[in-house]
DNA sequence: TTGACACTAGACCGACTGGTCTATAGAATA
DNA sequence: TATTCTATAGACCAGTCGGTCTAGTGTCAA
């Protein structure tokens, strides 16, 4: 990303604010008052760098988080030899972060997708880019694997969907045991229609 | 379920404008104000039915949301006769119901579980149970279906981690289509997962 | 030195929040 | 009828919300 303006420290502290908030306790959760207490600003600045206010501020807080989750993403797809191998990383990498917070951190793109109504469009926008970002590189890495496009796409779909489903679920519950299900599950079917494939194939 | 207090309807007219609120905006997302007017109820009475005040007639609505799911999921289980389906149908009727409301209306217990924090001690118990009560139902019914247990208990967890998941993104995207390729790649793998376990069990 | 500009700083505001309180209506019991 | 209990009704409150406004600071170029 090309720096447009030299970004202050004040302005990506408030931005890193938000995600915090999004992540532990959603958009309606938090008030202004919590984010200049945690960014360490006072009340001008939010208004001088993000002139649309909290809104704005949640979508800036979405865009970067959107474009952190892809570059990881594409990192962990580029150092790891089996694509499916990266899926299972991926969704580990997500559950860690999780038990380390002790159940609070969920996804921040989840929580205020699920807040948001239909008048919030400029949120919503920010937040089906990151969602489709997600499944394009995944898909993408499908196909790679051997999976063909209507398939690839749709697996996709179920990866993205597991994963945030089951950081839901673990989150309630507490407990990491929800996620490590849905993984091994979903990773377990996943081999097994791949190997399907190549047999379809002839290349096993 | 046993009327304890034959219940009175404005107290069922709270709980439901609590539901769909829940619905549509998240708990912190609607104001007293907002449920009283859709309830049209004044204030006292809630405070008369629920003194916990709106923490408490939110952990009432999340029971009640639960109770409904795990019901209309077990008709649907009784109903169809290939368990496989029925989940197919339970994918596709909580995307019916996305739709028709110009994806405003997802999961009700999505939202706030991920809006809780650990300090929502009740609220979490409430939305733990829901969740298990869920996955539980349907691991039986994969049971029946020829899947041994420890892979029908982590199957359960990644159809209803889908479930949320792709019921999260379709209402952002306000599109079924997500909805649709996440039950399609699902309910694919599945069929294909217990096709495997015929043939090597001997009964293909 | 002056003026322009980006940024920091926080007092202040009206609107609204969840919640409490007292008053009252209606049904049931004595 | 008198009493009691449940339920309805809404005025009222302190606190907080998101947001505006003015003042001041630091850093440039002219």
């Amino acid at each position: 990303m090309t720096k447009e303006t030299a970004p202050s420290g004040t302005r990506d502290r408030l931005i890193s604010a938000m995600v915090d908030a999004l992540r532990n306790r959603g958009y309606h959760g938090v008030g202004i008052s919590d984010l200049l207490a945690s960014a360490q600003t006072p009340k001008g600045v939010l208004y001088h760098h993000f002139p649309g206010g909290k809104s704005e501020l949640a979508v800036k807080a979405i865009e970067a988080v959107a474009e952190q989750l892809g570059s990881s993403l594409e990192k962990l797809i580029q150092r790891t030899a089996d694509p499916v191998d990266a899926m299972t990383l991926w969704m580990g990498s997500a559950q860690k972060i999780l038990e380390k917070s002790k159940f609070q951190a969920g996804c921040p793109l989840a929580t205020i997708a699920l807040e948001s109504t239909g008048e919030d469009a400029e949120i919503r926008v920010a937040l089906n880019n990151g969602f489709a970002m997600l499944r394009a590189k995944i898909s993408q890495v499908l196909g790679v694997a051997g999976m063909p496009d209507p398939s690839a796409r749709a697996t996709a779909s179920l990866i993205v969907s597991a994963y945030e489903g089951a950081l839901l679920q673990s989150r309630v519950a507490e407990s990491g045991d929800i996620m490590r299900e849905t993984t091994e599950a979903l990773i377990g079917l996943i081999r097994a229609g791949l190997l399907k494939h190549d047999i379809a194939g002839g290349r096993a």
